[in-house]
DNA sequence: AAAGCCTAGTAATACGTATTACTACCCATA
DNA sequence: TATGGGTAGTAATACGTATTACTAGGCTTT
């Protein structure tokens, strides 16, 4: 018999019933069965290496303790971090987490969505577009596609809308922008460029808003943005583009805040091709503060995001959710992380 | 009633048997139920927003369609690249992967595994230490313990060792030292140092024996091999201690392979920390070709893994491994990458 | 008209587990 | 001897699906 063991076989071998296998394996057969009984049960799953079927498990007790958690790619390690610390906690309780990464980067499904999001007590999603969330809980076209949330698994949001229906833990990237824009303007910088991410999700539009806001609120300085992809590559050619075209005049800004650490890298490229010195010519700064942030030359300047407190503080809220309770969002603080890629423009332009 | 609706419920809805709502919506109605028949289901089970329950299904058809993905580590985007691939594949074939962090990287696990390991069809490996394979499959101490892969799922490993019992897929990691240790030489050095992982997987190991012979072969050749943790700051850290002990003399190598692109990180930091010029005053080499690679300044040569490729062919293995045929394992060679942090060294050794 | 076939479904069942309700037995007490 | 209570288990059942075997009724063929 090449068949898996089930808990009926552990039954048999032991001379007992299956309940009996149940209760015993369970650990919940204290003054239920002897301790005889109990041993000669684990005595023979041992033998025959039984191990629970879950599909089995899953379907009586209706549940399966694991969390799905999509995140738009793993390119990016700071999803890894973020899975850091979900998976804290979930083992604290006894829960799994497995990662999803949308086959769409951040943006919405196309195509049928075949990720396993029924198998799964929960969700947990990352800084994606609002379409690709409402498509997960409900197809598009059903009822309920406008109440994510209220159907399907628990969910809840990370680095999203706060103002969705969902849960949301959010690192305050307005915050972090913020202090990006006092930092560069400190250092006297007043023309500023921002090379934003070209995905429409909550967390880009809200850095550029935070952005716009900041260098509105200075006295005598002027911001000018562009969108590109959230690649080495795309950043890169970006800012060749527009150091290409308005690179000449006096217009040029004197520092830029990229949209994340990866878009960074690429400009650092772009800037050492049109032979620009970082930070003497251009300053430049990231978001997120992930390894590559470090490992440029010079070290770069950007805002550490929690991303372990956010899995542990996401993960903690839909457990809360799944335990009938109504978690509040809330949102954790990043940290402006001066390094060396950031200095007084050359030339000041006031 | 907030509960969710079962196929029963959509029977009642349509006035029909619940046999019937499962053979229209399995897409099997063809000559057994009328046309109207089939669509009333079908608007009956959109209306009540039915989506069938997988833990059930799981259970009738004893599979899952989804297959786990077992990485070290999630900071490293190369499983990212091999998860891309896998899931490619698996999307041709109906399934879906899963990715699950290994909770002690690249090492054995601590602890009782918590993965859902049960509630999937197959599992693929990549990058771990033996030990922790074989706690995978089969918990430690249980009979089949030395069989891993006779039990259990089906599994395929990457990148480890094909001596094994599952079917490998390899990156030709052997090859791909030899060619940089030959492309080293060519350039002229022959003081070589290999910053090693101090991790005992295969993939290691072979790179370190790999490296030897590769030396071992050139006349008038000398090789220090160290090892150190698979990060920027562990790297950083050996490599100062190393410059300090034997940088003075003319004992220095000039030329440093590091097991990794990540390490190569830290390895640059070390060099710049002593004031050394990279590649004049030392020729520093990754592995991988991650992203970083090309982001150090000067870029970092390399030798690229073919992720992608490697996910891909592990997925077709597996499948063919639940399909009850024998794949064969097989290795994919990598690409040197000749960029900017290797030159000849400044004063000749011999 | 009898026999066979096609159409359009349905009833019954099994997957493997966890749990609830029950029972048989033994011993102590009245 | 009857009653009650504790001990050590077991029988039965439900979770929701997919599939197999079956049937009722109408139609065609000989």
């Amino acid at each position: 018999m090449s068949r898996r063991p089930t808990s009926r076989d552990v039954a048999v071998a032991a001379g007992v019933s299956q309940s009996t296998v149940s209760i015993v394996l369970a650990g919940k057969w204290q003054g239920r069965v002897s301790v005889h009984t109990a041993q000669s049960v684990r005595e023979a799953a041992t033998r025959l290496g039984y191990r629970p079927n879950l599909a089995a498990r899953n379907l009586r007790l209706g549940q399966t303790r694991t969390v799905l958690l999509i995140v738009p790619t793993l390119a990016n390690p700071f999803f890894g971090a973020v899975y850091t610390g979900a998976a804290r906690i979930a083992a604290e309780h006894g829960f799994s987490v497995v990662v999803y990464p949308w086959p769409d980067g951040h943006g919405p499904a196309r195509g049928p969505f075949s990720a396993p999001h029924e198998a799964i007590d929960g969700v947990l999603a990352s800084s994606m577009a609002t379409d690709a969330l409402t498509d997960l809980v409900v197809a598009p076209g059903q009822p309920g596609h406008d109440r994510a949330g209220d159907m399907g698994v628990p969910l809840v949001m990370l680095d999203s809308d706060p103002a969705g229906t969902a849960p949301t833990v959010n690192v305050d990237v307005a915050d972090g922008m913020r202090a990006l824009v006092g930092h560069l303007a400190g250092l006297g910088h007043r023309r500023l460029w921002h090379l934003a991410a070209d995905i429409d999700a909550w967390t880009f539009r809200t850095r550029a808003r935070a952005v716009a806001a900041a260098v509105a609120a200075l006295p005598d300085a002027a911001l000018v943005r562009r969108a590109a992809p959230i690649t080495v590559d795309g950043a890169r050619a970006a800012v060749r583009r527009w150091l290409g075209e308005e690179g000449r005049g006096a217009d040029r800004g004197t520092a830029l805040l990229c949209d994340d650490d990866v878009m960074a890298a690429g400009a650092y490229k772009a800037a050492r091709d049109a032979g620009l010195d970082i930070p003497g010519d251009l300053s430049i700064t990231g978001f997120d503060d992930i390894l590559l942030a470090e490992a440029l030359e010079p070290e770069l300047t950007t805002v550490r995001l929690p991303a372990v407190a956010l899995g542990e503080r996401a993960m903690s809220a839909l457990l809360e959710l799944l335990d009938q309770g109504r978690p509040r969002g809330l949102s954790l603080p990043g940290d402006l992380i001066v390094r060396a890629s950031t200095a007084p423009p050359r030339r000041a332009t006031t």
